[in-house]
DNA sequence: GTCAGTGCAAAGATTTTGCACTTTG
DNA sequence: CAAAGTGCAAAATCTTTGCACTGAC
């Protein structure tokens, strides 16, 4: 498994100790196809019988955030904090209000913006956050029946 | 008082009772000069004596969010939500890390961005939430420091 | 063996809710 | 006076923390 091998390289290069609970968090991360709740890693890991504690796995989440392993976000539910593997680009997310899926968008319109946005305030821009909301087409769909 | 009088038009044509919690949850919001926290708003109708409690505070925030006369917002501070006035003016803001302050952004650089968005991906997009954050002109000189 | 990491249960923080009482229209 | 709104305390939800135990290096 390269995965296993690279997720305990990831730990190591962070100062990490690589222990089952926290590559047991990294494997499901990366079999992942979005991003994912502390509770939603939980459940998960239980289903396939690795019981972690929960305080764990936002003990886990956020040490790994801390050290860039992973990425942590807040989308449109606000209430929940989402995880996903850092995968080292700068991105954003489209959001559906029908199923809850979330897709990323590679492409950042903001680059330009953030420039003439530093000129006009004499801020320093450091980042920036982005998601957009809408309905997937299965959705649109279903709504216009 | 011009504003107290618009305030009850605006209740009004919600379908609202213009109870005095509610219209003094307004003028805060109307004074206010960045989006505010159900409990700062709490603190501030405390400090000019108007006793109201925090839950009618949620209460009445979310009943004119629903009715669009406050609008609900979630910034950088992923925790609390924030609110404000509901200026009919779709915008953004730019939030300080250094000072916590927020200033509105009214050119929305993304209209354009969405009806491509809506054209690569199909998906019906209803709208999006950015959030710009930086250090503004005080904080970033005290940072060179 | 030492120190980081874990589990558990308890505490924090923010927001919501049930219910009796009050106020508005 | 009916229905909507309020206050209080209690619950719900998400997340963090104290402390004793365990496991990695």
């Amino acid at each position: 498994m390269d995965d296993k091998r690279s997720n305990v390289a990831k730990l190591e290069s962070g100062g990490l100790k690589h222990t089952k609970q926290r590559l047991a968090i990294l494997q499901i991360l990366q079999k992942a196809t979005q991003p994912l709740s502390a509770e939603q890693i939980y459940d998960m890991l239980r289903d396939q019988h690795t019981l972690i504690s929960l305080s764990t796995v936002y003990r886990a989440l956020d040490t790994m955030s801390d050290k860039e392993i992973v990425t942590k976000i807040n989308i449109i539910q606000d209430d929940k904090a989402l995880y996903e593997m850092n995968c080292g680009l700068h991105h954003h997310y489209l959001f559906c209000l029908g199923c809850n899926k979330i897709i990323t968008i590679k492409h950042c319109p903001l680059e330009e913006y953030e420039k003439a946005l530093k000129k006009e305030t004499d801020y320093e821009i450091v980042g920036h956050k982005l998601s957009v909301y809408g309905y997937c087409p299965a959705c649109k769909k279903a709504l216009d029946k």
